[in-house]
DNA sequence: GATGAATGAGAGTTCATTCAT
DNA sequence: GATGAATGAACTCTCATTCAT
């Protein structure tokens, strides 16, 4: 065999395990596990039911195949290139969120649900073991807030009494719950802005705020406030 | 048939019902969805196969049937009882989040994966339907944050530029994430501190920082009281 | 539900469970276990697939349910029987002799098929293990042989020097071979008399002939054992 | 390509086929016939999948090719070597069990069990057609008792009332039937003993005791057999 | 000659659901 | 009202075999 022969044929091999890769990650995500067959899968993906095994052994082979793509083909790598792009603190959280999210919601959301499709798929399989593969590749990936958060506070950009284990709770379940309604009501449009109004009181509750106000200053923008909220009701008053 | 024959009929059949609910979710919770049969859940109650079906129709309203009886049985009125009895914002939040969290970890956090665990099972039965069930009780129950919300926005307690969406991300992404993630290091044990570790940071993001640090802050709020038992009247007036 | 009804219904059961197992005895027997689907079973017995397993569990179970009633329902009460009322031990090895080989060939054979094609089976499944079910009934009904056996040896029927393990092996691998072979050739034809042809040998080889002693004969076991001792000797020096 | 090269090319195909009847032998034997797929047979003869079926066509003519290694190479050449070998009656019966049987005693008892799941394999493949290639093969096999019989009987050895078909039932089913339960119980240990406890009362059973109805007779007769022996020891002592 | 990717028919088994009793 | 036997469609997965390379 030549050169050549051999590396057409390894594109042939990575071209149809993509294929089926393809086709199952939409089906999870659109139908859920259980409900999609292998059958499906296959005459989707455009081959025989048999290669389908060929390629991943068994269905969860595939589902972790799924999720093994999605977290070391783009999460990962795009997470570890905002670290070492950005450098300031709230530029870093904003990056990994914006980076989050929008993988999440690529592809008509697929990831997302299939994510949620895959934490019933796991307790069913394997219980809740910490040696689950899908345990492993989130460890990894969420290793990436983890060094964000640290420099930050190192920086003094953070409160030093932030954790880091609340922290990523905070990050992520806010994200990605906040993906899940956001995309419920108004798919895709308007995420990124929306992933800034979520990211603003966050920041708020996270970033070392001693650094710059002076007492005066924020008098005033209360009394602003206050004054707005009488003339609101001044308002209201005078409607009656 | 006597009054009293009747009764005890009556409360027989409920028993049975509650039986079967009591197994199902046992079972949902700890095995999956799909992982358990109709037949297991049969045995469990100590009842027999079709005698389920007589109870519940299909394997599906049986899932129905269990949220239902967790969100109206337990959540909901939970959630008013808070409400009605605390007063301070801060402390609307915490009573709630402490709420939410101990409800989904009770019964060794049957709850909080049932409802992982129907996250799945509902999008292969509905899709993402507006008009499905669990929807409807959910979008009731959220009802009582936001109202905390609306007030304590309301009381200056929080932020006036917040809105109550992003707010329920924050709030029920956080706690949901952050129960996950801590029942699987550590159980249920010190669930109720670490809900206060994830509270923490969140208020900060929330409330109304301007509040008290100096004495000018004292007047501000005193100011601000003011202005909330006006804006009170002019409700009153504006209702009647 | 009225005496009547139950047993009615359990006259059902019973026909159902047997006409299965007629239908997988037969097929299993003709074409083999692995070529015999549980699907031709069902559809030959007049039933669901589904039923096939509600009755039996698995195929395997099935094969098992087939052999208990062979050898629970067939070899082993008659066994008891022959050795309850014939007491001559020529006569006793013939009439189980009879009994055994006319049982295997039985509903043309399908029995003696069947032990044959569940050894292949048994090895697949089980290894060869001591605690095989299958192993148990035949222990069970070889213990019939034993007992007439020790009882013609106390009799003095039989060498004392016979020893029970190679007499099984000497009398059941006589006969299955015997029938295999002959079978295979003529059928059920002429069966009986074959076993007498077998047998004949086997009881020269086993009776006591010493019963009818003489003085001479004693001398001739003297010569003999001389004879022994000097080919030994010759061996001791061949060796060296 | 010259007169070597083919040559060398000649043995390294020899050598494959062995390597896979070696594989597929050591598989069938352990594991069963279905339960050892072609692939397993690949992978433990170090080839692929393809070449399998290069050298046999078809797992069945696998099966057929390693029956008649095992008939052609071991069983027949013996047997044969046997009887021109030895010459008196006993001592050939003798020979032939213990050559039958520790032929297939070899390699951890693989041929026994492999004949044991070749019967229920035929079954399924070729019905009991008398041409299946297993038949001739064991025909062939049998001959060679038959001949000593047939041979004992023209001395006198034999009575010569036996049929040549019960005798080959006798023989081979006592002797597969005992090594049968022998190795199941003590594997390979002390067979050659058990197989002269097996002998021992079919002999009494096969020889002409005629020779001998008078005592006078019957010590000329021992008499004899005893000069024969002896002459046999001053043979082996001459050729050292 | 050797490979191993691809096939697709068919296997055993499960299961929610029905309905006669 | 309660039962559980019966169903049959659908499932995942295996496998001997083929054939382009």
């Amino acid at each position: 065999m030549t050169e050549n022969a051999r590396r057409r044929s390894r594109e042939r091999l990575e071209e149809r395990e993509r294929g089926i890769l393809d086709a199952a990650t939409k089906l999870f995500a659109t139908a859920g596990f259980h409900a999609t067959s292998t059958r499906k899968i296959a005459a989707a993906a455009g081959v025989s039911e048999g290669t389908v095994f060929h390629y991943f052994g068994s269905k969860n082979e595939l589902m972790l195949g799924i999720l093994d793509r999605f977290y070391n083909g783009v999460l990962n790598p795009k997470a570890a290139e905002v670290l070492d792009t950005v450098m300031d603190t709230r530029g870093r959280l904003h990056a990994m969120a914006v980076h989050h999210v929008s993988s999440l919601a690529a592809d008509n959301a697929l990831m997302m649900r299939l994510l949620q499709v895959y934490v019933g798929v796991e307790l069913e399989l394997l219980g809740q073991s910490a040696n689950s593969p899908f345990r492993a590749l989130n460890r990894n990936y969420v290793g990436h807030l983890d060094r964000a958060v640290r420099e930050g506070i190192e920086r003094g950009d953070l409160r030093n009494t932030l954790e880091v284990r609340p922290l990523r709770d905070l990050f992520f379940g806010t994200l990605e719950y906040g993906l899940r309604t956001h995309m419920y009501h108004h798919g895709t449009e308007g995420l990124d802005a929306y992933v800034d109004t979520l990211l603003d009181p966050m920041w708020e509750g996270l970033r070392d705020s001693h650094k710059g106000d002076t007492d005066a200053e924020l008098l005033t923008e209360r009394l602003e406030e206050v004054c707005l909220r009488l003339e609101r009701s001044a308002e209201k008053l005078d409607r009656d």
